[in-house]
Parts: C-alpha cells; sequence; structure tokens
DNA sequence: GTTAGCATGTAAACAGTTACATGATTGT
DNA sequence: ACAATCATGTAACTGTTTACATGCTAAC
C-alpha cells in the first residue's frame, strides 16, 4: 500500500495534520500499513487536495506553529472505500532476523544470543504498543484487528521463548571467532566490545 | 534488506544466475527477504561483480539460452557475513488485509466474506509452499527458519477459522449497498458481478 | 542552555518496478 | 499454433528516503 492510500485511511477516520498523520503511521495504530517518512508525506497530501480527495485549513493558533489541518471530501470517501471493494493484495512478512536465522550454523553462539535477544525485545516492544492502542475502546473491526495482532505476536514470542535453546545450540563452534573462514577479523573485536 | 544482499545470501549458498535468484526470492526459501525482480536483479549483480563480491562464468550449451553463472568470492563471502553480525532491522510486516478488516463495520457483509475467504487461500498457499520447501532435508538454522515460519502461519490460519464470525457479524447492515453512504454506486455493481 | 517536541516543506539521490526487446526450447 | 519456461538485459518512470532549511515552545 502506498502513502497516498495511508493518507486517505487516517483521514477517513478523521482530521489530521501531515505530522499527526507521520505519528500514527510509526508508531500508532496505521503502522500496519506503511511507514511513511515527511517527505513522501507532505506532497502525498498537496496531490490529493489537487485532486479534490481532500480539503485543508490552515490553523494559526498565536504562540504555536501553524498547522494544515486536511479533511477527507465526499470524493476521497468515496475514493477510498471503493479501494476496499477490491481484493487486498497478500500480505507482506519480512524478516532479516530470519536471514541471522538461517546462518545460526556459521555465527559465534553470542553473536546468535545477541540477536535473539534483540528480537524479544522487538517483538515485547511492538506488543506493549498495541496493547497501549487497545486500551482506546474500540470496537468492530478495529476491535478484531487489535486482537488479532496480539494474539500472533504473543504466539511468536512464545516459539522464540520456547525454542532458542535449539538455536543457539547450531552454533557452538566458536564461542568467538573462527580463523579457518575468511573474513572473521572484525567479528572478534565485536564480540569482544561487549 | 535489498536486491544486493539478498544475491550475496543466495550465492554465499552456492552459485546461482539472475534468473535462478529471481525464483528463489519470490517463490522459493528466499521469498521472507526480498521479492526482486529482474530489473533490480541484473543491475546488482552486475555491480556486485565490479566491486568484487561475485565472479561471474558465462555458460554456453548448445540447444540452451547462454547463462551467466555467478560465484561469490571470499571478498564477498566477508562482507555478506560481516553483515550477519550486525543488530537485525525489525521484522516488517503489512496488512492490507487488516486495512479491510478495521472497515469491517462499513463494507458489506459478502465483501467481508471474500476477502477473509481470499485471505484464508493465501496463508494456505504459503504454507503449502513452505511445506514443500521442509521437503529438502535442512538441519540448524534453516530448519528451525522453517519451523517458525509454519508455526506462526498455522497460528494465523486458525485464528482466522476461530473468529471469522465475530467478522463478519460487525457488517449486517447492508448485505449490498448503503445508499446513505456517498460513493457506493459501483459497489453494489461489483458484489453483483459476482 | 540544550534537548525534545511541534510543524512544514524541498531537492537530490536512490531503489525498485514496469514495460519493452530478444530469442531458443519444450510441451499441449 | 500457442503457451510456458528458460534466459538476459535496458530505459523510463515512480515512489520513497535522506538530508537540509526554518522556527517556535516547553521542559529539564
Amino acid at each position: 500500500m502506498n502513502v497516498r492510500t495511508l493518507c486517505l485511511a487516517i483521514l477517513f477516520a478523521g482530521e489530521a495534520t501531515g505530522y499527526e498523520i507521520k505519528k500514527l503511521s510509526t508508531e500508532g495504530e496505521y503502522a500496519y500499513f506503511v511507514d511513511a517518512s515527511f517527505g513522501s508525506i507532505y506532497p502525498a497530501l498537496d496531490r490529493l487536495e489537487r485532486e479534490g480527495f481532500v480539503t485543508c485549513r490552515k490553523e494559526d493558533e498565536p504562540g504555536k506553529p501553524s498547522r494544515k489541518v486536511y479533511a477527507i471530501t465526499d470524493a476521497g470517501r468515496a475514493h477510498f472505500v471503493d479501494s476496499l471493494f477490491d481484493l487486498p493484495a497478500p500480505d507482506v512478512f519480512r524478516s532479516e532476523f530470519l536471514l541471522v536465522v538461517m546462518h545460526a550454523d556459521i555465527l559465534p553462539k553470542p553473536v546468535m544470543r545477541r540477536a535473539i535477544d534483540h528480537r524479544i525485545e522487538q517483538i515485547e516492544a511492538d506488543i506493549a504498543k498495541l496493547r497501549q492502542i487497545a486500551q482506546g475502546n474500540h470496537k468492530g473491526g478495529p476491535q478484531w484487528a487489535i486482537d488479532y495482532g496480539l494474539d500472533c505476536m504473543e504466539h511468536a514470542l512464545g516459539y522464540l521463548h520456547a525454542h532458542r535453546d535449539e538455536l543457539e545450540n547450531c552454533s557452538d563452534l566458536g564461542t568467538a571467532s573462527d580463523p579457518s573462514q575468511p573474513g572473521t577479523s572484525r567479528h572478534a573485536a565485536r564480540i569482544a566490545a561487549e
């Protein structure tokens, strides 16, 4: 999904500024969709306004930076709802962690351990964030999405906890570095630095 | 992760042509990482060769299209393994399906049902693909990655089956279209067409 | 006095997709 | 005859990121 649709989705739920859209897409309830930067959001809102899908109202409160509050139009609403009727594109799951996992056999144990710990912390942070979002009283679709997300994340976290030993035991040859492999010069130093 | 790293990861496991890398990244064992097109793979291999991370051998078998078989160099191996020592970037999960779910309340039941059916089919296809990959005898890291992937997907599938009714019951107002909302003109036609 | 948060925007650079061009072989 | 698979490559385009520029307020 692109930034355009993200903007429409957020504005469909209520008015917002570019700044707020950024926050919602990176930290808030819309983080499942796109992780947009200012450099893509502001131009997208400009274009949506030119196309008549959103309107813009400038707010100048003294003592505060002026802000441009965007609102969706009837045409925008129609366009967005219409796109929901299309069959959704397949879910995307990308994991650099799994790339590391696939090479557990050639990585020193401490490196693998650190990667697992890091991944666990990330999932825990994601769960905490979702739980916080869940505080607001949602219902119907939004509530279902939250429950689904929490359930999947908790399951993945449980799996990691239950099976991390197996993963760590793939790599018990060298605790620091294996000099028989090329390019390991920097590795020992990195591990030593911890 | 970018196409460059994908190429190195695949070549780390063995020689391959650009064509084979494409297949592995879209259908095979590396689909967790990047979904690359020819337009990105061929230039990436060119650049990796110029930089000395891979070498290229041209194979001309009569009666077959000539192919360029790439192999990783020691420098490439070192570069790749080194990158595995970095803390992996957070996993990415993006779901258009969940965007539809979040608007279940305003979507007609048949649309929601179709979206759920479609999502279930996708997960089932992904599971089937992973099971097929699992046929090859993997061990250690790669085996762990497969088991993890299967477990997470099966869990998500189970959740969908167990909770799809709740989701469908969010939208029981209009079975086809709701004329009180703007922009629903095309919707009725779409539903009717099924 | 310095960091963090609020707030908008632009330009250059980069990554990647899409569409096109080419052509042989194998299977239906 | 037609489609699919194998196989490489380029050019134009699009979308997005990064870095920069600006400036005010509130908290520490």
